[in-house]
DNA sequence: TATATGTGATTGAACGTTTAGTCAACATCA
DNA sequence: TGATGTTGACTAAACGTTCAATCACATATA
């Protein structure tokens, strides 16, 4: 195939074989080869720059209308050098989900003690805090947003996958411990917690689209009180 | 706003009155004055036949790829074909996402018994069937594929608080029943409701988007035990 | 019965716009 | 000097949408 360019003709690319870039499920991020100053996530400036940039967009605009464009337009940067960095825009948005989700996974981690039922009022609190911070919303709602595409790329359906399996093993680990300190009745850790989980992560669910708000509120205190009168001994 | 077409210059159409549409939220659906064979959804034959071709290309494709193009490719019609029925994509795909519900509703509303406790386990293996066939996965894959318009889209929004509200009352008229034949404990009806419905949504979720097939299991026994030694008396 | 008229259904070809992606050139700095 | 970051101009393809023209078929007129 040959593409006129003022009047030269020019080879369609193959492959550009010159630019480096490594693998990553079926699409492909670039990772310069000489070492920069890079994040917790392993982001140079820019590339950090272009996450927020695309979180913003997506936050605004939502999943539909997502371009690459767009993500300039909230980017101090020209279209071009997303292309730098991402080798695609499928490339970027699997990156953007790794960076989303890690984001997620870091308000969870926090603070976990010694006290189990504390601790797992803790974890419901904090999935489904009672009134949801603009921040939270953003961060959930990308979560839905996104979700579709583990219906069928098997490379976001990892992501989601390894989300619910970090939320269920810290349930678990707490509910063991409660168990282990006759603070709650024996009961098989594992199968409680993917039901406490996803109790949560339907209520959770629902909140974002549905205008049920009583809902929410409902199923959070079946939930307490299937906690008081089942779990604990 | 004036648009070149072969030298002629022509004017913009602010709105084509002489086509009759009914509004539907925001946008329009186009509805013809005379009578026609109708289904039980209101739909005309084509009209129908557009909702399927949408079904499989939403199926096919994703969201994402979703175009009128994909979805004409998808039918027996031409593209134009499809804005003689409706007056955008958005209009097209809201009365689609009426069309599914209207079919994920169909799937429950059968047998309501007198039975709660067999009702109550017939809900939960009716959006939760141990095997799921290929035609309810693609169900509940589209309304996962929609749900996110449902963020930031009102009309979307309102079709899954109703979905939510219809199967919640499902659920709380069963417990209720079962309360008054004494066969559950006493308890708030509608909390339970939303508590069981939540988690029913969460393991459905789950089981579409992640590989955790064991946690379905887990979720779905868990609540099995719930009902069996905190809900019946 | 044959023909004209009207109306909705259907079409293919186009419209202008936007899209993802490319590329040669320039900037920066070690 | 050479590698990396950045840019705007550019492309082909795809997008949603419009529209004049045609088709199929019912009813009215002769």
């Amino acid at each position: 195939m040959m593409s006129k360019l003022n009047g030269l003709v020019r080879i369609a690319p193959v492959q550009s074989s010159k630019k480096p870039h490594c693998a990553v499920g079926q699409s492909t991020i670039r990772r310069p080869t000489v070492c920069m100053t890079r994040d917790s996530d392993g982001l140079s400036a820019t590339e950090e720059e272009i996450m927020h940039a695309t979180h913003r967009a997506l936050v605004n605009s939502g999943y539909a209308e997502l371009s690459i464009s767009l993500i300039s337009d909230e980017l101090d940067k020209a279209k071009s050098t997303i292309y730098h960095y991402y080798d695609s825009k499928d490339a970027l948005l699997l990156r953007f989900l790794r960076f989303t989700v890690n984001r997620f996974e870091e308000t969870i981690n926090t603070s976990i003690g010694d006290h189990p039922k504390e601790d797992l009022n803790h974890i419901i609190t904090t999935l489904l805090p009672c009134d949801l911070t603009e921040e939270k919303r953003q961060l959930h709602s990308i979560l839905v947003t996104l979700s579709p595409q583990a219906l069928e790329q098997e490379v976001f359906r990892e992501q989601f996958t390894e989300i619910d399996a970090r939320l269920s093993t810290i349930i678990e680990k707490t509910v063991r411990r409660g168990i282990d300190a006759n603070v709650f009745r024996a009961a098989d850790p594992a199968h409680v917690a993917e039901y406490i989980l996803a109790t949560i992560k339907g209520t959770m669910y629902s909140r974002l689209t549905t205008n049920r708000e009583a809902a929410t509120v409902a199923a959070k205190s079946s939930l307490s009180s299937y906690i008081d009168s089942h779990l604990i001994s």
